[in-house]
Formats: C-alpha cells, sequence, structure tokens
DNA sequence: TGCCAGGCCGGGT
DNA sequence: ACCCGGCATGGC
C-alpha cells in the first residue's frame, strides 16, 4: 500500500514549508521530562512560566524536586494548569526515579527504547504520549509521538478510523518509516505545528494548509 | 465570553 | 473493555 510513501511524502513536504522546528524547547534532558508531564492537555505557553518558577527556585533538578514539599511544588507550577495533580505527577516519578534508579536519568536512558516505554509507563500519570515524548525527547530514543494533533491530522485527511487508539496510530508511522530519532523527532514537531497553524479543533484553515490538495474533511475531527 | 491547549486517572457500566 | 467526569490556568 502507498501509506509508508505518502506518510514520508508528507513529512518532506511539512519539512519544506514549516522547515525544522528544533524540538524539544527545554535546555536539558531533565527539563524536557518535566515539560513533558506539564503540558499535559495544556498549552506550551503556560509550561513555560511554570519551569521558569521552578528554575528561579533553583528547583529544577531531581535532588531538588526530590526535596520540595508537595504544597510548593504545586503553588510553584499553578501557571501550568491541574497544578494539584501535576504535582503529584511529578513527586511520583522522581521518587520513582530515586528509588530505583539513584535519582540519575542516565541510569533510566541506559535502558532499550521499548523497555524503557514500558518502564515509564508503570508511573502514575505518565501515560503514553508523555512516555513517548520522554523517550524521545530527553532520551533521544526512536519511538513515535503520537498526540490530539497527530490523530486529528490523519483522521481529517481520512488515514485512519474515529476508532484509532494510540498505539495503533503510533504504528502507522513506525511502520511506514525508517527507525530513526532524528525523523521522528522532527516529524512530530512539525505535525504539531500543523495542528496548531491550519487544524484547530474548531475554525479549520483547509484552503491555506500545505496538505489541502490531500483528500480531507473538515468536518469533525474532534 | 466561552472555548481550547502537545493527557491521564479512576469509577461506573 | 470502553465511557465519562474531573482536573485548572492563561490566551485569543
Amino acid at each position: 500500500m502507498g501509506t509508508s510513501k505518502t506518510l514520508k511524502e508528507i513529512y518532506d513536504r511539512l519539512l519544506k514549508h514549516f522547515g525544522p522546528q528544533h524540538w524539544w524547547p527545554g535546555e536539558t534532558p531533565f527539563e524536557v521530562v518535566i515539560g513533558a508531564i506539564l503540558t499535559q492537555n495544556t498549552n506550551w505557553s503556560n509550561v513555560e512560566k511554570a519551569i521558569n518558577n521552578l528554575k528561579s527556585a533553583g528547583l529544577l533538578t531531581p535532588e531538588g524536586l526530590h526535596k520540595c514539599a508537595l504544597p510548593r511544588l504545586a503553588e510553584l507550577i499553578k501557571p501550568s494548569g491541574y497544578f494539584n495533580i501535576k504535582a503529584k505527577r511529578l513527586k511520583s516519578f522522581i521518587d520513582w526515579l530515586f528509588d530505583n534508579y539513584e535519582g540519575d536519568l542516565n541510569q533510566l536512558f541506559s535502558k532499550e527504547t521499548s523497555a524503557l516505554r514500558e518502564e515509564l509507563l508503570t508511573v502514575k500519570g505518565i501515560g503514553p504520549e508523555t512516555a513517548d515524548s520522554i523517550v524521545l525527547y530527553a532520551a533521544n530514543k526512536p519511538t513515535f509521538v503520537c498526540d490530539a494533533y497527530t490523530y486529528r491530522i490523519c483522521l481529517r485527511h481520512r488515514m485512519i478510523a474515529e476508532e484509532t487508539g494510540y498505539d495503533e496510530l503510533k504504528t502507522l508511522f513506525e511502520d511506514a518509516l525508517p527507525r530513526d530519532a532524528k525523523l521522528f523527532n522532527e516529524y512530530h514537531a512539525l505535525l504539531v505545528r500543523l495542528g496548531k497553524t491550519y487544524c484547530k479543533k474548531t475554525k479549520p484553515l483547509c484552503d491555506q494548509c500545505p496538505l489541502e490538495d490531500l483528500p480531507h474533511t473538515i468536518e469533525d475531527a474532534g
């Protein structure tokens, strides 16, 4: 089937249209991990404020967050929304990191790609997208990250059925592309860029979309 | 003003 | 195994 060719062609076209996206917008692997948890169902600009608060407080390290009391952590990350639940999620990850890997990301990241993904999925508060984001953007290992934009874009271009789940969507891309972390990194970033620009939940701008000539539908995609 | 943003969990069917 | 409510701030 032509899916692999199509997905590669879509990538080439998006890269040409938007240029490299330079993801992840974080300075260290640890900052990427924290950002991945904080950005769950939340605008990145809000996450930046929360991360800046943690930085200013000198707490953006495994040790810093490990020692920080939960109420203070929640207060610092307030701008990212869902701050009570996210504070617990950060804590559960950090505690787990210390219990199992001496608080050292390098030890955690020494695992092979799929083993690392499975490990992360055992942590409460880390689901498929967050796990994949950490594996790809913090550990730099080739797993394809899917999200609401990926789903919406693929659905709108009739590449998937509505009931398609996360793992199935992920497999669609991984089976169609070479297993290359650099490629997966750029592809997901480009899909987010495309989604933010032309494929929002309401007011899609189909006529200006770089994929406008592909089969698509404006209805639904929710 | 209301809706949305780079999800995930827990409880009820 | 699904389905759904809850979680919450800031921007347009």
